[in-house]
DNA sequence: TAGATTGTTAATCGATTAACAATC
DNA sequence: TAGATTGTTAATCGATTAACAATC
């Protein structure tokens, strides 16, 4: 595959996502073309970081008219593995775990969710939509036979280190982790921290400085 | 406030809200010191960025001990603004905005939320917990009147910039972005990107890149 | 064609790491 | 005291930006 040529850095990944997310909003829009100065903008960034990330990935623009959003969208979505169905667990069916294996987002983009978990008995046997509630020693069970992909944690943050290592154990490859603990994983292992109660600290922090200042 | 001396770059503030995290851990497993190798190993990070993010804040270590915990865990509570308790509107009573309103975590960390809002007429008047859905037009009223610092948007993405827009004008200081639109403020208020739908697509970037590799 | 916009190279800027004197 | 660990300076590394020739 010639997009995966060399690895992209982080910092240009984190970017690539966002421009997935607009230029399907161009679409949804109508448009066409697309320019690394109009993305930039849009995007608060400038036109030569956006040339610069494209560089990463197997499409190009065209001079006197920029990118073709049918093309970026595609290029991007096969980066992205956007176009790949994956399967995930939920481990966790507080209100949070509950909420995302109902969320239909991320069904219809491509992230089916075939089971969840937990470890409390008065929760297990309950329904969550169309699937009951497992018990969190089923997991590597369902992770080994299903070939499960992604592993999403939204447990309390003082368990999340061992549900971690129960997912990894279970040959899983990919974390996405809700709480606010960091996790610690193999390198075969990716790890994404959403960063929920640490993006409200971060915005504690911005408010308290802003006010003070 | 002496901590706040100078901008903390926001890969430093970051490693902040980590190192707030494991400290937490710290004490209450009763361990009262940590040396920056310590912290280092656990969050896959060099003693030397540790150290040199420390002198980002107002706390300082002991040569041959390295840093005690209370007070560690106290620079970084006033530094992130955890001492402070703020109030928070969930826009959108989805399936994650609902999930976030009884989320007990915020709450416990010092995040309250005071309203819960929706332009579903069918679900304006429900109780979510002890709060009830409003109608989304009431936003500005509530978010001026009680003096609300934090918006949470947990609408679908092709709306969100529009509740950006509207907790923007009726004042609000920061936003808690939890869909996959970027969303544009003005520099006066801070926004936060939660990456969830991101994260996934990261992840499924890494996986593909693993397998095909 | 003329002009706009790309792709890429070189320059700048900032973040991370290494090293070590200071210190308790 | 001797040894461990900090705080800080200097070196390295990587990411962002500026600039401009190539090009459609």
């Amino acid at each position: 595959m010639k997009e995966l040529r060399k690895n992209i850095p982080s910092s240009v990944l984190k970017r690539l996502t966002h421009y997935y997310a607009y230029v399907q909003e161009l679409r949804d829009h109508g448009m066409a073309w697309v320019s690394s100065q109009h993305i930039a903008e849009r995007l608060g960034l400038t036109s030569s970081t956006v040339r610069q990330d494209l560089s990463h990935i197997d499409f190009s623009g065209i001079s006197q008219r920029g990118y073709d959003t049918a093309g970026f969208q595609k290029a991007l979505c096969s980066v992205l593995g956007a176009d790949v169905r994956w399967k995930l667990v939920v481990v966790g069916a507080g209100n949070l775990g509950q909420a995302l294996s109902l969320h239909g987002e991320f069904a219809r983009r491509g992230f089916n969710i075939c089971g969840i978990f937990d470890s409390d008995t008065r929760k297990i046997g309950k329904k969550v939509g169309s699937s009951v509630i497992r018990n969190v020693r089923e997991l590597g069970g369902v992770v080994g036979h299903e070939k499960v992909d992604i592993g999403v944690i939204a447990v309390p943050s003082s368990v999340a280190q061992g549900v971690a290592d129960l997912l990894v154990a279970s040959g899983i490859s990919g974390i996405l982790n809700l709480t606010f603990a960091h996790i610690i994983a193999p390198a075969r292992v990716s790890v994404v921290e959403t960063r929920i109660v640490a993006g409200l600290l971060e915005l504690s922090h911005a408010i308290k400085v802003l006010r003070n200042v």
